[in-house]
RNA sequence: GGCGCUAUCGUCUAGGGGUUAGGACGGAAGAUUCUCAAUCUUCAAACCCGGGUUCGAUUCCCGGUAGCGCUACCA
């Protein structure tokens, strides 16, 4: 039975990278019939926060992917306790009495190489009971094989073969001095109760694995199948991080700023996986149907994002605003109307159903975010239009006095022309024929006078949905704004 | 410092002992349309460096370099 799971640390919002992971641990899962698990890795109490869980399911949820079983790490702690004191029957790991000291021995120094602690290592287990017993408190830590020239291997379904000298693998922790347990600790007890069979994850934790093949095999326990990830990193090559990179690396940024979730979904997949046919836009079942672990990369994959976020839409990676245009595009008129209902609300736009499935067909070729529907499609939803450079309605080779022509006669065609595309098409071209003017000349002072600018959907459909009365209206506003 | 992973256009990638090294985004030019888009066509743009193996390496091997990861009683 083919078991994977995501096991996020609620410690911040929900970064792009764990959704490309939660992704490729779904599309695998789909693929192959198996079991999705979601695992709340909330061992770390300090840095635990609600915001942080709520980000990570509104961020899921938008994704719309969804799992089938859900654990939270904090409620299994006695299983991570006893796996761990197994391993410590079995004397495979030792209880380390030396004062926890907070994480700055590293980096400063000459940075020795720190494996284990002799003295604590080799302490007699009597000697080690008198003192626990006595209360002293003291860290567990797994007794890696030393001195035997032992390897400890595994293969890894995207980096190959793996192995690595047991020797140079230090005697990690188990459990903290509190009592709790640590990731590797908890991790693996919880890999194991639950069955994953697949660990598909960062490759932050390619070097970690040995340490977990080992508790795997303490723990008398199957070892799973491992996979991991190429990092996705700043154009600089940095690590996504929030506190350099700001809010580009959380995917709810992508959900405001109006990306579909199947196109975002899209982009991630195509970030460290190819489907190896140049297909790029793809829909969810097609990802499903293509996704293999063989179409993973082992380079690590840059978001391209502008770094001093220029306008708000141009920070984004250039091919994931062009995937939502494409997935824009493709969605039929109906479900994209529908979709954009609730953008243009949250916009302040009042719009019905039936206005906005009106309107979606002119503006869908013009959108690459769902918001820019609301600068796309504003002056549809406006009474009155807000103020423009008379100078736009002057026509291309022409002057204000042919623009006024140009309005006066569109005013007369227009009071008396049914409010259809093609009637509209007859009328004006004829109207423009008349007057001795191209057709371009003709149409450019009437669609600024109704749209209030020079770029705007084509000139009939636009006035068919905006109505008789709006525009002689606007085009009497024109004719005032030129004089 | 130690251990490890990685290296094809600016970016995402395909490919693989002999190829005009393919696609996509982005860029440039053009076509088309009533503007803008969309669409279509064309162009520029890459195998990190050095050794080896080989008739022949971008591809295989070794080394270098660079980037990244791990090296916590964080995850």
């Amino acid at each position: 039975m083919l078991r994977v799971r995501f096991a996020p640390s609620p410690t911040g919002f929900l970064h792009v990278g764990s959704a490309r992971t939660f992704i490729f641990n779904w599309l695998y899962a789909r693929r192959n019939g198996g079991t999705m698990v979601l695992r709340l890795d909330d061992t770390d109490v300090e840095r635990n926060t609600e915001a942080s869980v709520n980000s990570i399911f509104g961020g899921l949820r938008w994704l719309d992917l969804g799992w089938d079983e859900e654990y939270k790490q904090s409620e299994r702690l006695a299983l991570h306790r006893q796996i761990a004191d197994a391993i410590f029957q079995k004397g495979l790991a030792y209880r380390d009495f030396t004062p926890a000291h907070a994480g700055d021995s590293e980096r400063s120094g000459p940075s020795q190489t720190w494996l284990f602690n002799p003295g604590m290592r080799e302490l007699s287990r009597e000697e080690s009971d008198r003192r626990a017993a006595a209360g002293e408190p003291f860290a567990l830590r797994f007794r890696v094989p030393r001195g035997l020239g032992q390897q400890v291997r595994f293969t890894d379904a995207v980096y190959g073969e793996q192995v690595k000298a047991a020797d140079d693998i230090e005697d990690f922790a188990l459990l903290r001095s509190d009592g709790m347990p640590t990731y590797h600790l908890a991790s693996c007890a919880d890999d194991v109760d639950l069955k994953i069979s697949h660990i598909i994850r960062g490759q932050d934790h390619l070097s970690n694995t040995y340490k977990h093949v080992l508790i795997f095999e303490a723990a008398g326990a199957a070892v799973p199948h491992f996979a991991h990830l190429p990092l996705l990193v700043a154009p600089d090559g940095s690590k996504l991080s929030k506190r350099k990179h700001g809010p580009i690396v959380s995917v709810t940024t992508y959900r405001d700023a109006g990306f579909l979730p199947e196109a975002f979904l899209n982009f991630l997949c195509l970030l460290g996986w190819s489907p190896k046919d140049d297909r790029d836009r793809m829909s969810r079942q097609e990802l499903i149907d293509a996704f293999s672990l063989e179409g993973i990369n082992r380079a690590n994959a840059v978001v391209n994002f502008k770094e001093p976020a220029a306008t708000p839409e141009e920070m984004f990676d250039p091919k994931a605003v062009w995937l939502n245009a494409e997935h824009i595009r493709a969605l039929p008129v109906e479900d994209l109307s529908a979709r954009l209902l609730p953008v243009m609300r949250e916009g302040g736009v009042n719009v019905t159903p039936e206005k906005m499935l009106a309107v979606t067909p002119l503006i869908r070729e013009r959108i690459k975010l769902m918001r820019d529907a609301l600068t796309a499609a504003d002056f549809f939803f406006v009474d009155q239009l807000p103020p423009y450079d008379p100078a736009e309605l002057i026509p291309q080779k022409g002057d204000a006095a042919m623009a006024a022509k140009a309005l006066t006669r569109a005013r007369e065609v227009l009071a008396k022309t049914e409010f259809r595309h093609d009637p509209l098409d007859h009328a004006l071209r004829a109207a423009a024929q008349e007057l001795g003017l191209k057709a371009g000349q003709m149409f450019q002072p009437i669609r600024v006078a109704a749209c209030g600018r020079k770029n705007a959907p084509p000139l009939f459909e636009t006035l068919e949905v905006l109505g008789r009365e709006k525009t002689l209206a606007r085009i009497e506003g024109a004719l005032r704004n030129l004089s």
